[in-house]
DNA sequence: TGACAATATACCGTATCCGATATACACTTT
DNA sequence: AAAGTGTATATCGGATACGGTATATTGTCA
């Protein structure tokens, strides 16, 4: 659902929302994928602090900078699936991606 | 397994590898990724061929090119996990993203 | 309250990613 | 063998993801 505070966070985030509207005019992949972006920062937030790592630290491992991390891990618009993915396993956690085939339509 | 069809088809994807030495040498996490890569590219394939889409018609749904879905399919270096993700996604796949939380260390 | 650690925001070059185009190669079909 | 269709390779300008630094802001503890 979308709300005035899911709003916030995803502008926050440097995503473009005008209104509701714009949000729901996403087409369902890039949905998706924001979801899914949204999802792997928070993981990988819980999964530093579980590491007792601090943002600077998972930064060093990442060969990058704190400020990086902050971003990282609110999956700014600038920030790739790529490093979501890398900043995860350096904060020790595992990522599976399974693909599953449909017939065709 | 390092052996020198799979170097040449890494290097053929436009990564550097110098010899076997240099591609074990690459931290468990790169090695992870890119083996991600390969798979995810190889779904990709699978699942337009089953959709019988021909590259260019994927490249449609994507808003790129055919060239660009070729180096897609062999998951080239300057094509992001992001697009291959994309790719699939448009290809008519799904894909599942799970994260596994693990203790300190 | 002041000092210190952790996190957040802002800005700026630069390297990488990407779309577009041209062109080559492979395989059918006629 | 020419034409048509699908795929591969090469190059290039523009967009964006990135690292680095400076500077808030927040939180904790003496």
């Amino acid at each position: 659902m979308m709300d005035a505070i899911k709003r916030k966070a995803i502008e926050a985030a440097g995503w473009k929302v005008g209104d509701a509207a714009d949000f729901l005019e996403m087409s369902d992949d890039e949905r998706q994928l924001l979801e899914a972006r949204v999802q792997l920062a928070l993981a990988i937030r819980r999964q530093r602090e579980a590491q007792n790592l601090s943002q600077k630290e998972l930064g060093a491992r990442l060969k990058t900078s704190q400020p990086r991390v902050a971003k990282i891990e609110r999956a700014a618009s600038d920030v790739s699936l790529d490093q979501l993915v890398r900043a995860l396993a350096a904060a020790g956690g595992k990522i599976v991606v399974r693909s599953a085939t449909t017939k065709p339509t």
